[in-house]
DNA sequence: TAATATGCATCGGAAAATTTGATGGTGGTT
DNA sequence: AACCACCATCAAATTTTCCGATGCATATTA
């Protein structure tokens, strides 16, 4: 017998028959079989010479020599597995998936860039977006999400932020429409017929609010879900909209964007819990994140 | 890949292509071939996620972390080779623990130069003596003894013996008594008013059991649980006592100890179990039992 | 430039080791 | 005595490791 052929998982299966007083019970712990144990046992016998444990009735105990051995294999098999464990995360090799709660405006601005870089930089990531919708908090909280990406605010311990961006509202209107060769005034803007976008819910956007609270009310002649197809709804019309400026960058040749005399700034920051701060492959996602976010 | 299946020998393949700087060489220090340290350098390479040697020419160099991983490797390898190489018991720094199981006969004979002897020798042990009552045997197999002691013979698998010593019985009488001054017949003996000692319970000397076989029952005058205060009992009456003569040995002027018609040969030996049977200690103190025994 | 040497990576097959499920033996309990 | 728990051992199946051959890459030499 020679002693280097003992491995790793017999000095587990030592381990485990000790704790456990038994083969057959150490075996159901290890999801193996009893004589696979017996097997196993019987080899480190042969390596220590020593019984290691012995019949006792219908149970097994161990030996005095076999007290020492356990001790000290138990600090070498936790030192080996220390050593074993992954140093940094590395991205091109990595096996891995990740949440992203977030929404539109996150999907059109910063998601693009972000999932370029990762095909590119980290092929075995999978990225998995869900929408937020004033659920972001708790779907952090409850682990359902790893990151959630937002105009909020966190102050509760428990989360970790992060700035991202800074952004404020403009306003699109079809390139035809005599409005489209000037700054609108306040005026004009609150008497000029609105499409205003309420993201699937009750949400009022900034703007709005910053307009109510110059004395003006919008007189909305189209409400939409979401803004994703502004361009196409306001071309043809003499509607205007308002929406975010990294929005409106992607809006082609047939609409004009225009200064909003509201353009209530806002900003996007990125949250996520303790669960992940430390782990190496999320602290390196969160730098390409900020990254994506840097080259808008 | 399963870290644990990792073996010492795979560890010490990496630290021979390390230390040679070529699997070729290593393997042949090794008595192997390339092909078989190329297959468990591979292995390894899974094991850390890591290349660990890289070709560099017609050669192969060590990766930063290859570096890391050998000093440690190396170290968990020695101190393996170290756990299982035979250790040697060190009497004069040991604190241990150990009971032996035997009864008066023993105690009053072989324990006294035992102890003698441990306390000069290994004063970190300590001796527990229990008293085996017929139960020794039991004791032994419950890990309550560690030792049995007496004149029994255990032929059940799983207990190792070993032959300590022989007696036989001798009679004791007063000094002063005419039966003294010579060898008692069987006769003589029979009708002589007997002390007989019973060892707290029923316990029937192998004398008795020799006498009856030829024959002869005791007059029996006094019964007594134990043979410690023999000498006491006896001197100036005319009663005689009937002892092993190991244990006659040690009584003092007032009495006479004469040759036994029926004396009843038996043996004194020593029984322990397979759990300490390897251990150093206790092999040590079988020997220190049979030194002791020894210099009686 | 071609030929030669060195040396690791990989292949398919042989050999060895491990796992599996069944069975036997031992000791304890009812 | 019957039954149960549990380790030891068996033979066959499966997996892993080793072996010798071959391929590929790099360096050296004529």
């Amino acid at each position: 017998m020679d002693v280097h052929s003992v491995d790793f998982a017999a000095l587990r299966v030592l381990r485990m028959v000790h704790a456990h007083g038994s083969f057959t019970r150490a075996a159901e712990a290890l999801g193996s079989t009893q004589s696979a144990v017996s097997y196993t046992i019987d080899r480190l016998r042969r390596a220590f010479d020593d019984p290691l444990f012995v019949r006792q009735g219908t149970g097994t105990v161990p030996t005095e020599r076999c007290l020492e051995i356990v001790a000290e294999a138990g600090r070498l098999l936790d030192k080996f597995l220390a050593l074993a464990e992954p140093r940094a995360f590395d991205p091109a090799h990595a096996e891995a998936e990740v949440t992203l709660s977030c929404n539109y405006y996150e999907r059109a601005t910063m998601v693009p860039h972000l999932i370029r870089n990762l095909r590119r930089t980290a092929p075995g990531l999978r990225l998995n977006i869900i929408a937020s919708s004033v659920q972001g908090k708790q779907q952090l909280s409850r682990g359902e999400s790893d990151l959630l990406v937002g105009p909020i605010r966190i102050k509760e311990s428990g989360f970790y932020g992060r700035h991202l961006l800074e952004d404020h509202y403009v306003c699109v209107v079809d390139a035809q429409n005599p409005l489209a060769n000037a700054p609108l005034s306040a005026e004009i803007f609150a008497a000029t017929p609105q499409v205003v976008v309420t993201y699937g819910g009750n949400w009022r956007s900034s703007y709005l609010v910053e307009m109510a609270e110059g004395g003006f009310a919008p007189r909305v002649a189209l409400e939409v879900p979401s803004p994703a197809n502004l361009p196409e709804l306001i071309m043809g019309t003499d509607l205007v909209g308002t929406v975010p400026r990294r929005v409106a960058q992607a809006y082609g040749p047939g609409v004009r964007v225009l200064p909003c005399p509201f353009p209530a700034a806002f900003a996007i920051d990125l949250y996520w819990t303790a669960r992940t701060h430390h782990a190496p492959m999320h602290r390196w996602l969160r730098g390409q994140i900020a990254l994506a976010v840097g080259a808008l």
